[in-house]
DNA sequence: AATGGATGTCCG
DNA sequence: GGACATCCATTT
């Protein structure tokens, strides 16, 4: 008899462990196994061979003959227990989902075919050549990763495909990762153009057979593969990786937000490491964290500046609108004359027009709408929630509140609470202005059938004023659209967290992005309550460097990260005062140094309540990463532990 | 004493 | 995020 250590590649296994269990003939590490936990069946992965153990060992159930993980995703599990305190069955099911099952068809590999189009690819622009040429030589030096920090429209996805052939010519996979389905299928639509059924598409939206099937063709493939997807493509097994690719990694949806709380980025980086993968990480808007931390440790870093669309870049201009200025208001909410009137010159010319609202936490944040004051916590200097329950405001970052004011407390006006409208109601506002337009909506809430990559002839070619939130940011190229506007910059930035900055230059760029695409001279319009905010002129004149080098001082004054690490410990409690008094108590047990730990909270999770179940939160802060993780792993698991945490809500 | 809900531990 | 033991508050 044989014994293994196994990990149970089940969320609900929460040991810190692998456990032993035994089995008659020789095993390879890696090899995905069923086993029995607590009487239940579940699959697990062997990671270790070891000597007869003093207990009686089960038996393995089941050896799913052939499902062997490869050496290098084993190193990345052990890595991720490492990095991350999470449970461990919850990585485990990382890189076994279950349940694999066996396709009903076998898949046979060697008939895949590559069409190989390389003629119709456009030619390298001279940046792009030299780019590409600079990347080749230094991974060829022996320098593992590199940023591609490129404008949009500068044609990284050209660059990444001209990486990947070199790869493929080589016989190894390229792995490239996309923050979203929206991202997925466009970005896998150009590598298909050129590289055919080698591009192999990790939909999250799979149903477990699907993905089972897609398990199966790459363990019993030795084909290389372009994988395009997910940061859960990061756990497929793909043998022989030659190249990673994380494209827009400044996306916040690159971190996963339940158990195990992994980065993408950093975990991209680890099996970079393993596998021996070269890595690109590609944005317009590089991640303050990972740009600093890309500084520290010489990652170089390269620019794309130019549009590879047309040799000279079209004019385009940027209007700022102070909302507070009387002759602005049109009687319509959010929707200035100045707007108007560009709106309707736009229109008259038969071009297009997108309207960008965000919503991510407008309705929440208070503000005068006189004078434009707005209430700030006494410690943290972060803007406070409303909370209409108990007519509170509260900072949610160190948790204190006081009763909600009645009237503003700089100019005495009692218009104090400010809600932004939706989407609908400035669709209804402009199709009462502009009667003759046709008018689209784009958000969350609207339904799958009616997203904007599903409506996107429509889009392009019958719609006049496109009205959104976030959806509308990113993506598909419009070429008639020659008008932009952000119609409040201030629910982005007021937004209550360290990252609000950050997050409202990117979308800034982001949004004046969809008119840099080089087809016609755009025009960006801001509208603001508070004009005289530097940060706003400053995100839609000055260049990025300028935005990170002030971003730096402000991380380290405050101590942000990448200064300093957090963790966040969520507690859910059946009761408001159960979640808070759990907390309260585990301060109490942690007993930490003030001089090492600096804690907030606790205060409400950004959801307080949601499923019968109350949400609250404390915030541990420390220079020291693994000291923070050496916490989380200290508790009980019925805390949830979010180390570095995208957000502090 | 009995019950039920909440919490923490363990899993081979 | 499942099964089970234990702890605590409340009911019988």
């Amino acid at each position: 008899m044989n014994y293994f250590e196994v990990i149970p590649a089940t969320g609900s296994f929460h040991g810190k462990e692998a456990l032993t269990y035994a089995h008659p003939a020789k095993l390879k590490i890696g090899q995905i196994v069923r086993i029995k936990l607590r009487g239940l069946s579940c699959q697990g992965i062997v990671v270790r061979q070891v000597s007869k153990p003093a207990f009686v060992a089960a038996e393995i159930e089941e050896v799913l003959s052939g499902l062997v993980i490869p050496e290098h995703q084993i190193q990345l599990l052990q890595q991720m227990s490492v990095f991350y305190p999470a449970p461990l069955g919850s990585i485990a099911q990382l890189f076994a989902p279950s349940p694999l099952t066996k396709p009903l068809v076998a898949i046979e590999a060697s008939k895949l075919t590559v069409r190989g189009d390389f003629k119709s690819l456009p030619q390298l622009t001279t940046e792009q050549a030299h780019a590409y040429a600079l990347i080749n030589k230094s991974f060829a030096a022996g320098q593992g990763s590199f940023i591609v920090h490129g404008i949009t429209g500068s044609g990284k996805t050209r660059l990444y495909i001209e990486l990947a052939k070199d790869n493929l010519a080589k016989n190894q996979s390229v792995l490239v990762l996309t923050p979203e389905i929206s991202l997925t299928a466009p970005i896998a639509e150009s590598f298909k153009q050129v590289f055919g059924d080698r591009v192999l598409i990790n939909h999250s939206a799979l149903t477990p057979k699907q993905k089972s099937n897609l398990f199966y063709k790459l363990f019993f493939s030795k084909k290389p593969f372009i994988i395009v997807g997910p940061r859960s493509s990061l756990f497929l097994p793909l043998g022989d990786l030659g190249l990673i690719v994380v494209d827009e990694f400044h996306e916040p949806a690159y971190k996963q937000e339940s158990r195990p709380f992994y980065h993408a980025n950093r975990t991209a980086s680890m099996l970079a490491k393993f596998s021996g993968a070269k890595l690109i990480f590609g944005s317009a808007t590089p991640p303050v964290i990972d740009y600093y931390l890309a500084e520290q440790k010489n990652v170089p870093i390269i620019r794309l500046s130019r549009s590879a669309i047309t040799s000279e870049a079209p004019e385009n201009s940027a209007i700022i609108v102070n909302l507070l200025n009387p002759d602005e208001n049109s009687g319509h909410p959010l929707i200035s004359r100045t707007l108007i009137k560009q709106i309707s010159e736009t229109l008259s010319k038969g071009e297009q027009v997108m309207l960008f609202i965000n919503k991510r936490g407008s309705a929440r944040s208070i503000s005068c709408q006189d004078c434009g004051h707005r209430e700030v916590c006494k410690n943290c200097d972060l803007p406070m929630v409303y909370h209409g329950d108990q007519h509170l405001i509260r900072c949610h970052t160190c948790g204190y509140s006081k009763k909600a004011p009645a009237k503003c407390p700089i100019c005495g006006s009692i218009k104090i609470f400010f809600s932004s409208p939706g989407t609908k109601a400035i669709a209804a506002s402009l199709s009462s202005l502009f009667p003759k337009a046709r008018i689209a909506r784009f958000d969350r809430d609207n339904k799958k059938s009616e997203k904007l990559e599903n409506r996107y002839e429509e889009a392009v070619n019958n719609v006049d004023i496109i009205v959104g939130t976030q959806v509308v940011t990113k993506g598909h190229d419009l070429p008639r659209l020659s008008l932009v506007s952000m119609l409040l910059a201030d629910s982005s930035l007021d937004f209550p967290d360290f990252s609000s900055a950050e997050r409202t230059y990117q979308l800034i760029k982001q949004l004046s992005g969809r008119i840099n695409r080089g087809h016609r001279k755009g025009i960006f319009v801001v509208q603001t309550f508070n004009p005289e905010s530097e940060f706003i002129r400053s995100a839609v004149n000055d260049s990025w460097e300028d935005f990170y080098r002030s971003e730096v001082v402000q991380r380290q004054k405050y101590g942000f990260p990448p200064f300093y690490s957090a963790l966040k410990i969520e507690s859910s409690r059946s009761s408001r005062t159960a979640a808070e008094r759990s907390l309260e108590n585990l301060i109490e047990k942690l007993a930490l140094d003030s001089k090492n730990f600096q804690i907030l909270g606790p205060s409400p999770s950004f959801v307080e309540k949601k499923t019968s179940k109350w949400h609250w939160q404390i915030l541990v802060k420390a220079k020291n990463r693994s000291r923070l993780v050496d916490i989380a792993r200290s508790i009980p698991s019925t805390f949830k532990s979010d180390i570095d945490p995208n957000n502090f809500l």
